[in-house]
DNA sequence: GCCTTGATGATACGCTCGTATCATCAAAAG
DNA sequence: CTTTTGATGATACGAGCGTATCATCAAGGC
């Protein structure tokens, strides 16, 4: 659908010359249809803007999913490693996905209402998710007694989160911060 | 002096309304100066931000310092603790202080020069500045030998940057980050 | 066959931005 | 006393922004 076309050039941009460059004039331009289309479609900027997040959120739970079932049968493990290696910018979709999520939650800084009327509860969710798996293995033994899956939960994902701003800072690569996180897990994971 | 007065007005939006809200005009609103005097300090806005930038970085080492001698005799883990909680926002200074440098620190992402021309290396030399006294401490033996220093500076550096934007995000305060991180600080050291 | 309606184009409006220009004025220098 | 120079004010300019307006046109319902 049209939509989508022009949701989808919105994060093509978001991701390559930042979201601060995602004009309405730029959007179509990428597009490649007119201002008025996407006036047409999209009545505000904030419609926009919304709908492109959505997607976002769409293809990063997409990646996700396939992270984790890339990683053989569904154990606590894998679940936790397969989510967490899903949102380090290591290939070229995760620093995509990772620069075009940024991008917005950065806006969300400036522009509290658009978070308000998203529901940014993503990492909310993730991390509860990541607090289940870790109590999980714990119980069956893979997971030290002395570890806090809550806290554990928030630390790994926190961790990766400020990997990633250092690969997409260019501080180190991809390969380096899989190296950091993987070195986290194993201590984590028996 | 005048230049000071504006680049810390600068700041002062930056960690309040956001670093895109610090238009010249505003920044002479914030300053309680006109337009014209900015202008005339500043030939140009990027040079207000490169001066802000080194204000900010002044600041932030003279915190640093100050936590970790506020935790008693230099030992490695004073200081790695000193270095690392003194970047999370915990009270109001680190705040103000952390919500200026993500600010920055996404800006570069969009303009580029605006890094180059400050070099920018100041997440690198913390992170060597962690490694070489978890290294010390390994030496002491308060660290396990199988921890590798450059990793785990990375990882906690890395957590902390992590921890700091979930709390920014209002995800968490900053007690919340705290327990967290001295969780992580207290599998590290022994 | 007309007429409504959804889709598209061209263009304009009002605003804010960074920057530039012109004028003034106090104080120091000669 | 005059002149120079650094500091300050008022205002303008051109560009880019989100948004709005007006016109056109193809297709489907009656």
């Amino acid at each position: 659908m049209r939509r989508r076309q022009i949701g989808e050039a919105l994060l093509r941009i978001a991701s390559t010359r930042g979201l601060q460059s995602a004009t309405m004039r730029e959007v179509a331009a990428e597009a490649g249809v007119s201002l008025r289309l996407v006036q047409y479609y999209f009545r505000t900027k904030e419609e926009l803007l919304l709908a492109a997040l959505a997607y976002l959120g769409e293809q990063l739970t997409a990646r996700v999913s396939a992270s984790i079932r890339a990683l053989g049968p569904a154990t606590p493990r894998s679940i936790v490693e397969g989510t967490l290696t899903a949102i380090l910018p290591t290939d070229d979709e995760s620093v995509r996905l990772t620069r075009a999520y940024t991008g917005f939650y950065t806006l969300v800084f400036s522009e509290p209402e658009l978070g308000e009327r998203h529901g940014a509860t993503y990492p909310d969710k993730l991390e509860s998710l990541l607090a289940r798996q870790i109590a999980a293995a714990q119980e069956a033994g893979e997971v030290a007694a002395g570890v806090d899956p809550a806290l554990t939960a928030a630390a790994l994902l926190a961790l990766t989160n400020g990997l990633g701003s250092s690969v997409l800072g260019g501080q180190r690569d991809g390969a380096a911060a899989r190296r950091i996180l993987d070195d986290q897990l194993g201590r984590v994971f028996l």
